[in-house]
DNA sequence: GTAGGGTTAG
């Protein structure tokens, strides 16, 4: 279709007289066509070589084409250069638009200057104006603008009303949403389906559902329900405040919901934590044959990436491409997560390829997730290379970086790029110091890491959450201050939640330290008692001191409680496929080259002295099972299987769901320098890079 | 025949 009208003009418009009709006939085609497609702009400096007329019937929409599609301000002051020239800019309609265009294009000196200079002021140019300004996130010149647009006797009407309440809502500013809609209703303004959809919006945002109802009930009794876009931001206020029985509810009384609200639906159940009900609504649609577009396939993909369903997500993703629906820059930052979840790096790739391709690189969502992917699936460097590409960064992509780093135990460049993003006038936040300190506690720099914690409150004004106590805590654990940890906990303004007694618990397996052990795990006893990996850590020190009597009586404890060990599960990428290995199972179809692997290294390893950690096996089996079920961990599987499945010299990267057990780390070490192989493997914490026999972690995780 | 306001995904 595009191509057709493209190739009409491009016949058609030289050899045509210009005569009146002529104009009247194709202009508005050529204004709707630019409004719908991206092929607009291209299609417009033909129009202007043909040495069209300036119209003001045609100009305003060709401007607000500008307005409508990216990177179009050029183009944009073109035509408003055009109209200057031939001495039709004063025209209402025109000034409108260029001061529409202005303000998309967030041009706002330019918008300024027009309506300046805008002599007649209609309630339109008014309303352009308000509308602009509120979405900018410049509320307080909006509200003056209204007062202004009064005072000078021009009255505002249901549009300038409804401008001033969405671009609220898109600046973040929801909370002078509701006042305003109230102001409008005591003016004695009839609220359209506009107004109310933004007001639900505004409710939903604020996750106000006393207000939500109230606007409900008059939608209702308005018959504005009834409106498709009231309707989906009906479900969206339900999803948002929590309401999922009230959203299904409304979804279930809709005549015929339309896309918006199936999207709708789905996102709610999703933010709801419904995986499964969302997952079957969306298997539902499909097989009703019901209209999906773009915005339903990134939630349910998000859905997915969101809550630990990271292949499913991929397995979406590429769904998503046979239905033939485009993705596009919100699909990316959907995607991603799940396959840094799984370091699935070939996956993240094509996704890298696919943005560069699609121009949507620029974006700042795209790239920083496209930087954590990277960081998260054992590629540093690349993650770097992306970062000092990008033409913007926010606060995100900063953390993502210096997440990045931590992550992989190189502290020094997370607290180069926290210097680097302080010399950018980037503000940092709550996360960023979560970052930086686990950066230090990671790599052992304590001071340098009790220096951040004080900067974060003195200089930054950024209050200690119970996380940043956790990074002290194991800042102070790894230093081998375990008592001032202690101290530090019982001296906390705030309740000192899991992370906190768990950090403590970590350092004393570290240290040996059986008796400060026991006070954190009876605290983590009481605040989850069914967390599994508690017992298995107390245990554990109990087990390297010898204490067998009381590795018994956390066994028991356990089965008392009905507490079962989360099985260990962990990934590999090999030639685009993840592998995924659990603990034990022998269902992988390399089994028996898996098994012969790791006997031969066994064998050697034994011949070399290597006695297998069995006081790590946590079960109540013979020795000699011990050993075996060591040889099962996943994330031995995981590095055999890479190992026979990829040149020698090729490096391997394995991702763990749990931490990663002392005699895999073991073993490791011995694999990497007897195949002489890097191997990479990213547990919860962080990555371990094994290269000749030795740990990046330093033995301390 | 032309201008100003619409809901859903990161």
């Amino acid at each position: 279709m595009n191509t057709a009208v493209q190739l009409l003009f491009r016949r058609s418009l030289p050899s045509l007289p210009w005569t009146r009709q002529v104009r009247a006939g194709l202009l508005p085609l050529f204004a709707a066509h630019l409004r719908l497609s991206s092929t607009g702009l291209f299609l417009l400096p033909s129009a202007l070589s043909l040495r069209l007329p300036p119209d003001p019937f045609a100009l305003p929409a060709a401007i607000n084409a500008c307005a409508a599609l990216p990177n179009s301000l050029p183009v944009g002051r073109q035509l408003h250069a055009i109209s200057l020239v031939s001495g039709i800019s004063a025209d209402p309609f025109i000034s409108t638009s260029l001061v529409h265009m202005y303000l998309k294009c967030a041009a706002l000196p330019d918008a300024h200057r027009v309506f300046d200079e805008t002599p007649q002021r209609s309630v339109a140019v008014w309303s352009a104006m308000i509308a602009g300004n509120a979405a900018r996130g410049r509320a307080s010149e909006a509200f003056q603008l209204l007062d202004q647009m009064r005072s000078s006797g021009t009255q505002p009407n249901l549009i300038t009303f409804n401008g001033l309440l969405v671009g609220l809502n898109r600046s973040g500013r929801p909370d002078k949403t509701l006042p305003l809609l109230q102001r409008m209703h005591s003016e004695g303004f009839e609220l359209d389906s506009v107004a109310v959809s933004s007001a639900l919006s505004a409710a939903g945002d604020l996750e106000d559902v006393t207000a939500g109802c109230q606007i409900h009930g008059y939608a209702n009794k308005t018959r504005l329900e009834a409106y498709a876009s009231v309707a989906s931001a009906l479900l969206d206020m339900y999803g948002k405040c929590s309401r999922a029985e009230e959203m299904l509810r409304v979804f279930d009384a809709l005549a015929s919901p339309d896309v918006a609200s199936r999207s709708a639906l789905l996102a709610g159940l999703s933010r709801n934590g419904r995986v499964d009900d969302a997952l079957a609504a969306f298997a539902e649609f499909r097989a009703q044959g019901a209209e999906l577009n773009v915005v339903c396939w990134n939630s349910m993909v998000a859905c997915c990436s969101q809550n630990g369903k990271d292949m499913e997500a991929l397995e979406l993703f590429r769904q998503m491409q046979s239905a033939g629906e485009e993705p596009n820059a919100v699909t990316i930052p959907c995607l991603l997560p799940a396959c840094g979840n799984v370091a699935a790096l070939m996956h993240g790739k094509s996704a890298h390829c696919f943005s560069l391709r699609q121009g949507i690189i620029v974006d700042v969502y795209v790239a920083s997730s496209l930087v954590d992917m990277y960081a998260k699936c054992g590629r540093i460097t690349d993650a770097r290379v992306v970062f000092d590409a990008m033409p913007k960064r926010n606060v995100v992509t900063w953390n993502a970086i210096i997440g990045g780093y931590a992550m992989h135990g190189l502290a020094n460049d997370a607290i180069e790029m926290f210097v680097s993003m302080k010399r950018h006038r980037q503000k940092p936040d709550t996360v960023t110091f979560i970052c930086l300190l686990s950066a230090c506690s990671q790599a052992g720099l304590t001071e340098e890491g009790e220096h951040f914690f004080d900067e974060m409150q003195n200089e930054h004004g950024i209050d200690a959450a119970v996380v940043h106590y956790a990074c002290i805590v194991s800042l102070l654990g790894r230093a081998g201050r375990l008592d001032e940890a202690h101290e530090l906990i019982r001296k906390m303004r705030n309740e000192a939640d899991s992370c906190v007694w768990g950090a403590l618990l970590s350092a004393c397996r570290v240290h040996g330290n059986v008796a400060l052990a026991e006070v954190a795990t009876k605290r983590l006893f009481e605040l989850e008692p069914t967390n599994a990996g508690n017992y298995v850590l107390l245990s554990n020190i109990y087990a390297s001191k010898g204490m067998l009597d009381e590795v018994e009586r956390v066994r028991e404890m356990m089965n008392a409680m009905g507490v079962k060990k989360n099985p260990g599960c962990s990934w590999i990428e090999i030639r685009n496929k993840v592998h995924m290995l659990l603990a034990g199972d022998k269902s992988h179809p390399q089994m028996s080259n898996i098994s012969e692997k790791l006997e031969r290294l066994g064998a050697e390893m034994k011949r070399l002295g290597y006695r297998p950690s069995i006081n790590l096996v946590f079960q109540d089996v013979e020795e000699q099972d011990k050993e075996y079920i060591l040889c099962g961990h996943s994330e031995k599987l995981a590095v055999a299987l890479g190992l026979v499945s990829t040149p020698a010299g090729t490096s391997l990267r394995v991702i763990k769901n749990l931490r990663i057990c002392g005699d895999c780390h073991a073993t490791i070490k011995f694999i990497s320098m007897v195949e002489g192989r890097e191997i990479l493997v990213r547990d919860t914490n962080r990555y371990h890079q094994f290269k000749g026999g030795s740990c990046s972690c330093g033995d301390y995780w």
